[in-house]
DNA sequence: AAGTGACA
DNA sequence: TCAT
């Protein structure tokens, strides 16, 4: 029996096929307007395997001189970031159980080789917001762990379709993707998979609660 | 530091 | 798993 750690919510398949194929749509003429690149790790200016880019009014970055971030234009072309989809925005509002609109969707497109380490996203503001995550495209092997590093970690398949969050205490949960499972869905033209993040950045100015 | 390799 |  699986059991994920507390907060950690997955939703199998929760966008049916037609949802996929417009959120595809979508995320196209995002990478169309902020082209995909590769990010490279701070200090070491090791590049990761996967490549990035994000919509919406922020979007996380990363350098080998300023490291992780969140920034409001595109680091190659220096231009701001696409506008989030209405249909991002309207996910958000149905699973995130949160009263501000996400910032950032962050886009990460695995080719079958790519892999992303363990790590907690924890460049936020705001903890209280959940972070929610999309997978589209060929299925994956993903790791999740506790909020230390070297904690306890469960592996769970997630196919194009499926919702995660991380929210309230599995918010900070480490996490990762250990592989790609090649030619296991239809939804893109070229193999590999995509997967969108929703973050809250900032602090809502009314957050007084 | 979301990568990687040394080490047990 | 740890150091980085």
């Amino acid at each position: 029996m699986l059991v994920l750690p507390k907060g950690v919510r997955h939703i199998p398949r929760f966008l049916d096929i037609d949802e996929q194929r417009a959120l595809v749509a979508e995320i196209r003429d995002v990478v169309r307007a902020a082209p995909l690149y590769v990010p490279v790790m701070p200090r070491s200016g090791k590049p990761m395997s996967v490549r990035m880019t994000n919509c919406g009014t922020l979007g996380w970055v990363t350098d080998k001189e300023q490291g992780y971030r969140y920034q409001d234009v595109h680091p190659v072309t220096g231009e701001p970031w696409p506008a989030m989809p209405g249909r991002l925005s309207r996910l958000w509002e149905e699973v995130a159980g949160y009263p501000h609109p996400p910032e950032a969707c962050l886009v990460n497109f695995y080719e079958p080789e790519a892999k992303m380490g363990l790590h907690q996203d924890r460049d936020e503001a705001d903890f209280d917001a959940p972070v929610v995550s999309i997978s589209l495209g060929d299925s994956c092997l993903f790791r999740i762990g506790e909020r230390t590093r070297g904690g306890r970690t469960v592996s769970l398949r997630l196919d194009s379709g499926d919702v995660v969050i991380l929210g309230g205490e599995g918010r900070l949960c480490y996490h990762g993707v250990d592989r790609i499972y090649p030619d296991t869905s239809p939804l893109l033209k070229k193999p590999g998979r995509i997967n969108l993040t929703l973050r809250r950045v900032t602090l809502p100015a009314d957050s007084s609660a």
